[in-house]
DNA sequence: CCGGATCCGCAGGGATACTG
DNA sequence: CAGTATCCCTGCGGATCCGG
């Protein structure tokens, strides 16, 4: 992440008068979470095993298509680290290493699923949009 | 984006057997939005416009801390391409451009609303898993 | 053979200077 | 004030090698 904090003297108007008392450090926290879930291959890892349940490294490459081997074990990895996901090896030649969602992880899919639904609801307003934008520009 | 089509030979349990007799073009197209949609600072931008309702460059600029000028623009233009976010250009001196959510981008940012939930009522627990893991791994 | 660590070339993001 | 243009460097992705 590593993000500036916010110069204070900005004064803008809230549109909703939230009681926004919160601890600057826990609102830096939230946000360093979501820098890290707001992730291409963050969600889409998350939406893949939410869908399957439980994949093995390779199935999880194939779903998740274009995904290099790095990335993938990265993300994974990350997400191993953060709770979300819990991964299995099983100590046979050749390997075979399990991923499943955690609860928290799986919690997680839940909250996202509002933007998937979202997505499918207006891709084709979006793409009028573009086309709209395109014509105008012209 | 660009990435590979999914290979078709995988085999691997639906764990909700949901009637996913989907246009595989609309699936691509979806996540085309997914993948725009999850990133960084398109969250973090959306989030400040919802919070405050309308916006100029120089305050989005302060609010998302941390962004740069290259980034801020480059997001807010093609959030204005597809149609979440009207731009308005006031033709005076200094210049003027007011930034606000359309109806549609209003709905996006209430869909990642879960996701910032989530993000808030489980750091706590992130931050263990991490410590966890930490400590697993010596 | 599977999972993943390593090396490298290149696109994309950050910092800075400049303009209407 | 709100960008555009430029340079620079990080970090992604592809290829390759490795350990079990």
């Amino acid at each position: 992440m590593q993000r500036a904090a916010a110069d204070p003297e900005i004064e803008v108007k809230r549109r909703d008068p939230i009681p926004e008392d919160v601890d600057p450090a826990i609102e830096a926290l939230v946000e360093e979470i979501i820098c890290k879930v707001a992730d291409k291959w963050t969600m889409l890892i998350i939406e893949a095993l939410h869908e399957h349940g439980t994949l093995r490294y390779t199935q999880l490459r194939k779903i998740v298509g274009g995904i290099s081997q790095k990335m993938l074990t990265q993300t994974v990895r990350r997400l191993e680290e953060d709770g979300l996901v819990l991964r299995t090896v099983h100590p046979v030649i050749p390997p075979h290493v399990d991923y499943t969602l955690t609860p928290m992880g799986d919690s997680l899919s839940k909250a996202f699923c509002g933007v998937w639904i979202w997505a499918e609801k207006h891709y084709d307003e979006v793409q009028a949009a573009r086309s709209a934008f395109a014509a105008r520009e012209r």
